[in-house]
DNA sequence: TTTAAATAGTGTATAAATTACACTAACTAA
DNA sequence: TTAGTTAGTGTAATTTATACACTATTTAAA
């Protein structure tokens, strides 16, 4: 192995967290502004960052989603590390880079990371130039990322997928605490991409030991309103 | 963020390539010595080595698989990095690091692959102090490996187990052109961790379209010989 | 040449899971 | 009172999974 083609590439991670607003998969993004020869441009990004001298990717991964979205004790999964070396050839992202970091950046291979969590949790940061938010999955797609994180996000979705069928119990942690039997099963289809049928599913629910009916009423609906369950261990 | 908690680790790729002999699972392991004090010690790791520049992680496991074992285009999947600081803590592993790359080596983070290869492929190898084996999975979960290269191994199982699943074709890789119905039980149950019942299993092989029967039985055994099939499309 | 040893190969009945399908119930707002 | 909206319920048919025991074929040894 020849040393002159050894390098010394940046590492980081960054977080797909899902969220699930009781109609649609949401995303955490973060808004970045990049002063492009005295214009302002704004994009947006997946919350991430270089990791630390000595630290751990997991906890890289935990660390800077609490940096940038103020989500603590989040149970984060790696899925997927990215590392084209095209992953940097966007000048916009060079230079946001740089400014952030003030480090002169070549390469970066990045770790991808996914949670889920339930949406009424509160966002904050703790960064000026910074703002997180929820946004559609599905117009996400559309838009233009930093850097390739359309891709990343396009791997998490997968990833989750994968994870819910072997472990269907993590779809509640997407659901309030309290929810309906509708909301899962719409949550369980946006997931799995079908159409489920309203019989079939209760029958479903009904077979799952670990979803237990409470005896309240969904509140501040113009119609009949639904039981509502939780989920228990 | 400060600068001077961002360091440069370096990027490595290591290749767990999986085969099936016909009773157990194998997998393929690199044996290394180390010159410590003079003494020579043998050791056993996977086939794996730091990144090039300008190079992509897939390619990179590509080459360095070539390298280490001669084998060929080989479907290689990403499943899992590996980054804790304490991933080169054992002096034997640092001290051969930094003979055969010639290098100062702080941190490496890698990325495993896993691949899973007829068992039957000839391994080449093109270095005088490394020889690439199959070894049984069972076995080596007793060895102590290089660096945390045990664990590599168990994720990289665990992958193969839920691809499998998603995609019972890929069991196919891992057996000759030719199998008998036998074989593929014996590997299936190795895989999933199952004792299958034999009638049962002829019945789920006869509703695989892509599991044809041949005209020929399998020879030189000491007994009834089976009949052959091969995986089409 | 007979017999023992080893593995191949076959069918049926039961249980469990999945699918298809349409109407009544409860509440709100007009 | 009525229209609109979503909640909630059962049955039959099909498919899939499971449990289970004997005969067939070949080789090698007696």
């Amino acid at each position: 192995m020849s040393n002159e083609n050894i390098f010394y590439p940046h590492v980081s991670v960054d977080c797909v967290v899902f969220g699930f607003d009781g109609e649609k998969l949401k995303v955490i993004l973060i808004e970045r502004t990049i002063n492009e020869q005295n214009e302002l441009y704004n994009d947006k990004k997946l919350p991430g960052s270089l990791i630390f001298n000595e630290e751990d990717l997991d906890v890289s991964a935990n660390r800077v989603l609490t940096e940038l979205t103020g989500l603590k004790n989040i149970y984060l999964s790696q899925f997927r590390t990215f590392g084209s070396p095209d992953r940097t050839k966007n000048p916009r992202d060079v230079l946001w880079l740089e400014n952030t970091t003030k480090l002169k950046i070549g390469r970066i291979i990045t770790t991808g990371y996914v949670a889920m969590v339930k949406i009424d949790r509160k966002l904050q940061f703790n960064s000026d130039t910074t703002t997180a938010k929820w946004h559609d999955v599905a117009e996400v797609a559309k838009m233009s990322l930093a850097f390739d994180h359309n891709e990343i996000i396009q791997w998490g979705l997968k990833h989750i997928r994968n994870q819910v069928e072997i472990q269907p119990h993590l779809l509640f942690e997407l659901l309030p605490t309290k929810f309906t039997i509708s909301q899962l099963r719409t949550l369980y289809d946006v997931i799995n991409q079908v159409k489920s049928d309203v019989r079939n599913f209760q029958k479903k629910v009904a077979q799952m030991p670990y979803v237990v009916a409470l005896d309240e009423l969904e509140k501040g609906v113009p119609h009949r309103a639904a039981r509502l369950y939780r989920y228990k261990k």
